[in-house]
DNA sequence: GCCGTTTTCGGCCCGACTGTTTTCAGTCG
């Protein structure tokens, strides 16, 4: 059973309640609820049998029911009965940037609006506006976020969509006559986010013959013959996938062209013209004959290239490297020995420091920079100063029971909107490392927050800046920010810049990785991990790193604790 | 609805900002 969707199941019953009106705790007794679930490390089937979900904290009969009935029918009859008293678009509504649960309540009761395009129609025809408590701002609000939810609608977040490529992939390997299945397209190009989901299989009858056999498979909604060689799958869930098929010997032509990007597959075509081949979509042919190519590298060599890792293939410079052999070797999650940017019990992560560092001890990470949230951050429980000291002693404790591994004392202290950290430099002095994020007041203009990251940077306790430009794939615009001032200035303190590698921020955007690194500036992959099924960020920053080019050593957290220690001390010393 | 070193009922995350209003409700992080 996929835990995701189950937590999603928790989450969509807490809106439906909050918009019905009910008590505001019991709300957020669901949300948390589906935090615990999403949060889940191991099978959630499983945990279910054992009673370990019925032990964890934040779930209690309730909400233990919704999972129980979703394990068994695959329906929740509670939000059946939701559904019949709270229309569906004022919970789309909720995620609306501006507009709260009051809001569309009244905008229900007093214009009866219940679909988002009512929503617009009455924005732009100034009946919201007239409203008591509502204006032109609030209007104008609403459609820009309008605009954004339908801009973000046709995508889906990488790790999301990689995680319905491999249920599909799952369901087409165990068809009779299916040789080989892998993940194409943008999921294997490790792009942020993605529009739909392509596949590569080889099989040795045509595309068609897949067909009838998809149709009863789980989660399959449609599937439409596109051609001879391709099909095209609509499952439950909205999301389109496509198919690409290919006999054994052809295989490696089908991935290259399944996994594009257009640009690389342009250029490589161009090459391929230029040496007497041909390369389309449907083969690859040398005097019309095909060319016999079972795997990837058999392509790539014919054209003089050696193999090109799928994250660089975006029409860069990655076929001219490829040619001169000078691709990088690119950095690999094996590299990374120190896990850092993690929350615990002690602000708003929900495990313990001693949960997450055995997990990462087990995964092989030597050491573990636990970095909470700051006092500024209240809403997330940031760290008081006394609790600050109980986390040090728990850690000095913890770090006393291993030789083999060791928690460093970090932080994520805010930045706040003049610039400077939310500790004095007394509570400062005592982190093995700082992380500075931007948490509030993300309205500045572009010269304010670029002055405002910058202060922050002169102070010498900070070793990282972390997301650096705050952005919610899908949820929420960067705010504005010179990345080049902030790079530049990075190298000049030898401050390092975060690539977040939870899949809604991947920020560092990749597209500025290869700057900073030229620049001079070390590179963190941080987790941003808030449970045990949080570290498993890490993968997703990884991704983040090798389309950005980087390798093992122009990461900090490839360097054992003693040298990233080392960096950070650096850094008081200016 | 969930929880408990304040333990079976009473409390649960809090402070700042925005846009609307003339004193603050609503939203957000």
């Amino acid at each position: 059973m996929d835990k995701h969707a189950a937590a999603r199941l928790l989450d969509t019953i807490a809106s439906y309640q909050e918009l019905k009106g009910e008590n505001p705790f019991k709300v957020r007794a669901f949300s948390n609820a589906a935090r615990t679930v999403d949060g889940l490390a191991g099978d959630l089937a499983q945990a279910l049998a054992s009673g370990e979900l019925a032990a964890m904290k934040g779930i209690g009969p309730a909400t233990l029911e919704v999972v129980r009935e979703y394990a068994a029918s695959g329906r929740s009859s509670l939000l059946e009965e939701l559904r019949r008293e709270v229309p569906d678009g004022l919970v789309e509504m909720l995620r609306i940037s501006g507009l709260g649960v009051t809001k569309i309540r009244t905008l229900h009761e007093q214009l009866r609006i219940s679909t988002i395009a009512e929503l617009e129609l009455a924005s732009r025809n100034g009946r919201l506006a007239a409203l008591p408590r509502f204006g032109e701002k609030t209007a104008e609000k609403i459609l820009r976020g309008i605009e954004f939810l339908r801009r973000s609608d046709a995508f889906r977040l990488s790790h999301h969509a990689a995680r319905t490529a491999a249920q599909l992939a799952g369901a087409i390997a165990a068809l009779a006559g299916v040789e080989r299945v892998e993940i194409a397209g943008s999921v294997r190009r490790r792009v942020e986010i993605s529009r739909d989901v392509d596949l590569a299989v080889a099989c040795h009858g045509p595309a068609r013959s897949l067909e009838a056999g998809l149709k009863g498979a789980a989660s399959v909604r449609e599937v439409r013959s596109t051609g001879e060689a391709s099909l095209t799958v609509t499952l439950e869930d909205g999301t389109t996938a496509d198919v690409y098929c290919a006999p054994p010997g052809q295989f490696g032509h089908c991935l290259i062209w399944a996994t594009g990007s257009v640009t690389h597959l342009q250029q490589l075509a161009d090459r391929a013209k230029a040496r007497g081949f041909d390369l389309g979509v449907d083969e690859f042919t040398r005097e019309a004959a095909p060319v016999p190519c079972p795997d990837e590298s058999v392509l790539y060599a014919a054209l003089g290239l050696a193999w090109i890792p799928p994250e660089l293939r975006e029409g860069g410079e990655e076929i001219a490297r490829a040619a001169a052999g000078t691709l990088p070797h690119l950095l690999e999650r094996q590299d990374l020995v120190g896990l850092l940017h993690c929350h615990s019990v002690y602000s708003d992560g929900s495990n313990t420091l001693s949960e997450l560092a055995a997990a990462c001890r087990a995964a092989g990470y030597r050491y573990l920079g636990i970095t909470d949230h700051s006092m500024a951050a209240a809403y997330a429980g940031g760290l008081r100063e006394d609790a600050v000291a109980r986390q040090h002693a728990e850690i000095d404790a913890l770090n006393r029971g291993w030789d083999d591994f060791r928690i460093l004392k970090g932080i994520e202290a805010d930045i706040l909107a003049d610039g400077a950290l939310d500790y004095g430099p007394e509570v400062l002095d005592r982190f093995d490392f700082v992380i500075g994020s931007v948490h509030s007041r993300m309205d500045q203009d572009q010269v304010t927050m670029t002055q405002r990251v910058l202060h922050a940077m002169d102070d010498p306790h900070l070793t990282i800046v972390g997301h650096p430009t705050g952005r919610l794939l899908l949820g929420r615009d960067p705010f504005p920010l010179d990345l080049g001032a902030i790079i530049a200035k990075a190298a000049e303190r030898e401050v390092a810049i975060e690539i977040n590698g939870d899949p809604q921020r991947l920020d560092l955007d990749w597209r500025w990785c290869a700057r900073a690194r030229d620049a001079g500036v070390a590179i963190t992959i941080g987790a941003d991990a808030h449970s045990l099924a949080g570290l498993d960020n890490m993968d997703s920053g990884v991704g983040i790193a090798r389309k950005g080019w980087l390798e093992a050593r122009d990461v900090l957290n490839t360097r054992e604790a003693e040298g990233f220690l080392e960096y950070a001390r650096h850094g008081k010393a200016h």
